[in-house]
DNA sequence: ATTGCTTCCTGAGCGC
DNA sequence: TGCGCTCAGGAAGCAA
């Protein structure tokens, strides 16, 4: 499932493999995967640049027109030089001038990609907290939007208005360091704890950006690869800590948990 | 404003 | 072998 990290990679992969390219067209393959909110369909033009805000990628064109993809857990974005591979569950296209493309590929069909003129996705994406690798993520910030919610750290930590691009195998990284119970509410962690977490944050995503991610099933890179974070997990489906203690996995709000009851308190 | 529940969907893994 | 069941989960939409 996509995080941060992952979208960073393929963000990257993307500007490397498409940028300057000429979009001929967005082309969808399944009901609802694309969705075009321009006031006038007019063209794409030239990629100029390729972002990302939170997990969402975003892709601004010449035109005055902005591509933005969300992969949710499944999806994937395969550069194709030119028609030999086949991709299982391709949803959607990217196509350009010179033959190649970008293929959405994704399973179970939650990803989306929206096409909207330039501006709009300042608004659409508005709600979203900092971006945790940012220098405005601070503890003072992090503090504050903790302050008056009483639902545990982890599932505060998931909320894309809280911190922009967790999701939940880097938040059970990221508490697993900081030493933090992540059953604790987020408004009764302590300044010091806060600090942690902010510093784990940070630390824990430069690292897995700089690994190209983490592949549990699904994630690949533009290039169709796989992460290599997954080999420094801590805690994310593990069985045992280093310590020596069972680590333990619960359900909070629907998903799993990984902890170990020893370290984290 | 915050919380919690439901929905979307397919493939993997399991017991029988 | 194959059936039916459970599980995985990001975010939107809604109700309380």
């Amino acid at each position: 499932m996509p995080e941060l990290p992952e979208v960073e990679t393929v963000v990257r992969g993307i500007r490397r493999r498409a940028s300057g390219k000429e979009v001929l067209k967005v082309e969808c393959f399944y009901p609802g995967t694309v969705r075009d909110i321009r006031d006038k369909s007019t063209g794409y033009g030239t990629i100029e640049m390729v972002d990302r805000r939170g997990k969402y990628i975003l892709i601004e064109c010449s035109a005055q027109v902005v591509i933005m993809v969300h992969l949710r857990m499944t999806g994937k974005l395969i550069y194709e030089d030119s028609g030999e591979k086949e991709s299982s569950h391709c949803r959607a296209q990217i196509d350009f001038r010179d033959g190649s493309r970008l293929i959405f590929d994704d399973v179970r069909t939650f990803g989306k990609i929206t096409i909207m003129d330039k501006g709009k996705e300042k608004e659409l994406l508005s709600k979203l907290g900092r971006e945790p690798l940012a220098e405005d993520f601070t503890a003072d910030y992090l503090e504050q939007k903790l302050s008056k919610r009483t639902v545990s750290i982890k599932q505060a930590l998931l909320d894309q208005k809280v911190i922009a691009g967790l999701g939940n195998i880097y938040v059970a990284e990221i508490l697993y360091r900081a030493k933090v119970s992540p059953l604790r509410a987020a408004h009764k962690i302590k300044k010091r704890e806060i600090k942690e977490i902010v510093k784990y944050t940070q630390q824990v995503l430069s690292q897995a950006i700089e690994k190209n991610g983490t592949t549990i099933s699904d994630y690949r890179s533009v290039e169709d690869k796989t992460g290599e974070f997954q080999n420094f997990l801590k805690v994310y489906g593990k069985e045992v800590c280093d310590c020596g203690e069972k680590i333990k996995r619960i359900k909070q709000g629907g998903r799993s948990t990984y902890y170990c009851p020893h370290c984290q308190t």
